[in-house]
RNA sequence: GACCCCGUCGUCUAGCCCGGCCUAGGACACCGCCCUUUCACGGCGGUAACGCGGGUUCAAAUCCCGCCGGGGUCGCCA
């Protein structure tokens, strides 16, 4: 058996689309699985409509995401090589020059649509002769270079995804074009080439390019190549069933990765869609799983079939998303968490750790919060059950760490709607001041005891005055935990807080 | 319009190739209950789908035909 090699190949257009990243992600697999080799190719044939910070942004979200590659090409410095190529074909007489401007075609394509028939180039330049030619060029015409594609030839594959596809030769728009009149050539000439040159085993790439395909493959049948095995993945649907683009919302891997997405979670979710383990693989697996879906990327690659790929497009959903990564967060051991942290703030401009000999300096929007970090770690630990993304660590530090808050319209409700409210601060207050051991959870439960029998309050009007002093609002963690966490000075500095703000109320 | 692809719960899917074990399974979401001083977490349970119509067959989500619906592609973009 051949060495499995496949390539992700991305055109340097902007931010990495979540359709790409699965291309790259199902290309990853497939070749960790079968412990071949995954190569990365920048196809950046189109000069004009390139530029280099896509090409970074491809590197780093890969990077990101962890999928690492074996080689690394540039079709941009490989002109000469496709050269060669084309040469070899106009020699054999299988492609030619065509002096047709762009005007020109643009009328033949209305006219044939018109009369309802498909647009395709009728071979207008395939038998010029050199004098023609010549004519043309002194016109000032520069010729583009087109394949001849053979009439009514039927070109067939066994898609590993798909099924068995075909097409008729002269179904696919006749002659194509391979090589501009600016002398660089095109992408359904130059994927054959470099598939070709770098011994790929499997293209594994979106369906938009199944009807490229025969195009490829009579390319292949020209040059007496061998053909590689295809497999055309479903595109991604957005809610309204259409292709998923920009007027669906996020769409690319770097706004998820801003909004505090881990990529172990949107690999997870990303391999999901669309594709779905085999029982018997799997159960083998299974008893060792906490959850049904959540997979790390070992696992998957053990897993990843291309014959598991479902044919159907997937619509994008994010909700799955959003509980795996709520899952990831709360099982990730905490100096993983912090290092996902530490990378995730450098994407976003308007939060920033800085650490300093262990005193933490956090940035969160307009708020500053100075601490520890065996401090931040346990507000971590305590927190971390309520997140969704990244973000949200910063948003529920707030809790922990300000002691100065605003009171809630529903809990001044509360407690003006309970009278016996202030007692219990009041005697809260007093009970934490005169507090001779360290305040801990047990402590706590302890003195709310006691308040509950002197006072006779109980439940909701014994605990939510309580909350409400200490936090202004009417839901947030377990009581014990906030105030073993907040320590003696603290507690009674919000007391005290709060206390005031009543009192000038 | 032509060519091609696809159609199972709201969403991702298992089952389809090789008909019966499907009273269609799982996950997320949603709802309810339990846990609990609140909100979450966790545990338990529930609602919810084979696009439609014909065949074939003792038997069809599964095989065949037609229809309908959705999508993709028709570039000197990739």
């Amino acid at each position: 058996m051949k060495k499995v090699r496949v390539r992700f190949a991305p055109s340097p257009t902007g931010f990495m689309h979540v359709g790409n990243a699965r291309t790259a992600l199902f290309n990853y697999l497939f070749a960790r699985h079968n412990k071949g080799d995954f190569i990365l190719r920048i196809e950046d044939t189109d000069l004009e409509r390139h530029n280099e910070d896509a090409v970074k942004a491809i590197f780093e979200t890969l990077n990101w995401l962890t999928l690492d590659y074996d080689e690394v090409y540039r079709q941009s410095k490989r002109f000469d090589i496709y050269k060669k190529y084309v040469d070899y074909l106009l020699e054999k007489g299988l492609a030619y020059e065509c002096y047709c401007t762009k005007e020109e075609l643009e009328k033949m394509r209305e006219e044939q649509l018109k009369r309802g028939e498909p647009p395709r180039y009728t071979g207008k330049c395939r038998n010029l002769t050199p004098e023609e030619k010549e004519r043309l060029r002194k016109e000032g015409r520069k010729p583009v270079i087109r394949f001849k594609v053979p009439e009514n030839e039927i070109i067939a594959w066994d898609d590993l995804v798909k099924g068995h596809l075909e097409f008729n030769s002269s179904n696919i728009g006749g002659d194509f074009v391979i090589v501009r009149s600016n002398g660089i050539p095109v992408y359904n000439f130059v994927v054959v080439v470099d598939d070709h040159l770098m011994n790929i085993t499997h293209v594994i790439r979106g369906e938009d390019h199944i009807s490229n395909t025969p195009k490829q493959i009579l390319l292949y049948k020209a040059f007496g190549w061998e053909i590689p095995k295809f497999a055309h993945l479903p595109i991604i649907l957005g809610k309204d069933r259409s292709k998923l683009s920009k007027r669906h919302g996020s769409t690319s891997v770097e706004e998820f990765r801003k909004k505090g997405y881990l990529p172990e979670s949107l690999i997870n979710f990303l391999a999901l869609l669309g594709w779905y383990p085999n029982e018997e693989l799997y159960k083998k697996l299974a008893s060792k799983k906490e959850h049904v879906e959540i997979f790390t990327k070992e696992e998957l690659i053990e897993l990843f079939d291309l014959k598991d790929v479902n044919p159907a497009p997937a619509v994008f959903d994010t909700t799955k998303l959003d509980f795996i990564n709520e899952y990831f967060i709360r099982k990730l051991d905490l100096d993983t968490l912090y290092k996902h942290l530490l990378e995730f703030v450098k994407v976003r401009k308007d939060i920033d750790i800085k650490e300093e000999n262990n005193r933490l300096l956090i940035k969160y929007k307009n708020e500053i919060y100075e601490t520890d970090k065996d401090t931040f770690f346990k507000a971590i630990e305590l927190t971390r059950n309520y997140y969704t993304t990244l973000e949200d660590v910063f948003v529920y530090l707030k809790e922990l760490l300000k002691d100065e808050y605003e009171i809630d319209e529903n809990a001044l409700k509360f407690l003006r709607e309970n009278e016996d409210s202030l007692k219990v601060i009041n005697a809260f207050y007093e009970k934490i001041k005169n507090l001779e051991e360290v305040l801990s959870k047990e402590i706590f439960k302890k003195l709310v005891k006691e308040i509950q029998k002197e006072l006779k309050v109980k439940g909701k009007r014994l605990y939510m005055p309580l909350r409400i002093a200490l936090t202004g609002k009417m839901q947030g963690l377990e009581l014990d935990a906030l105030v073993e966490f907040l320590g003696k000075d603290r507690v009674l500095k919000r007391l005290e807080n709060f206390l005031r703000k009543v009192e000038n109320a």
